[in-house]
DNA sequence: ATCAACTAGTTGCCTACGCAAGTTATTCCC
DNA sequence: GGGAATAACTTGCGTAGGCAACTAGTTGAT
């Protein structure tokens, strides 16, 4: 607990001074940016990122009021939206991209071994999958 | 990140149900009991916690105003205080521990080996004191 | 076809907490 | 021993985000 909450709070204060972006907001914009072109849907978008329905709903307001993402109604289902990152989201998450990494490596990656990492991955990822509810 | 969250929200949620403590509070008691028998001062509660200096203040006041906390001025330094568990204190956390023990189980300690939890332990201490400021 | 049961998102309300700027106590230096 | 520099909290302010209750669209059973 205490190793994620540090180093999201160094990755946090990189991305804000670097990007101009939180450390949340970049999550998302990473996801729907490797998303399908036609769009992910919130639903789908929650099961990878780290919020709630309604914190989802915010960040996501949020996001298209920055002029980041843009929203249509799904054309299959009328409750639901298809997020996209727009020209601008697209532009910001790569020019964010070098520096990102950087912070990465000097805050995570750098202080594991190739060994550690796997094994970090493999646990974590399992541990995440046994409490999605 | 995601696995952290998870994790601590299905903490958070069985020991609001069984204990009527959120999980912040918990782990800032489970470290004052922990602590030297004449107290801990914030400063060094704060190294071991996940908070700031301004959140950790205004979690120590309420666990105060609850009752499972006393603080008093540290002698040897005015600006200081010297917290400690009160007896209500003592015996919430002695009452809750089985539960909790059991949550940590169920939702995090039995999807590890034994080798796993000691790669993460050494793994994610370095992580965290690497990025100790 | 209709109505119940479900699902996708949204909203009202509330609280924890971070940041940055205070305040008071301490230490260090000359 | 007096005044700058530092340390230990505290507080004002702002915001993200959780919970639970709501709305609206979809599906499934009869």
């Amino acid at each position: 607990m205490l190793a994620s909450v540090v180093v999201a709070r160094a990755l946090d204060r990189d991305l804000q001074r670097q990007a101009g972006l939180t450390l949340a907001e970049h999550h998302l914009l990473a996801i729907i940016n490797e998303a399908d072109a036609e769009g992910i849907r919130p639903t789908d978008l929650q099961l990878l990122s780290t919020l709630t329905k309604s914190g989802l709903t915010r960040a996501v307001d949020r996001l298209e009021a920055l002029g980041l993402i843009t929203s249509r109604v799904c054309p299959t289902d009328g409750r639901g939206q298809l997020l996209v990152l727009s020209a601008k989201g697209r532009q910001k998450m790569r020019r964010a991209a070098p520096d990102f990494f950087r912070s990465v490596a000097r805050h995570f990656a750098d202080h594991l071994t190739e060994r550690e990492t796997e094994t970090l991955t493999n646990t974590l990822e399992r541990v995440a999958e046994a409490n999605r509810v």
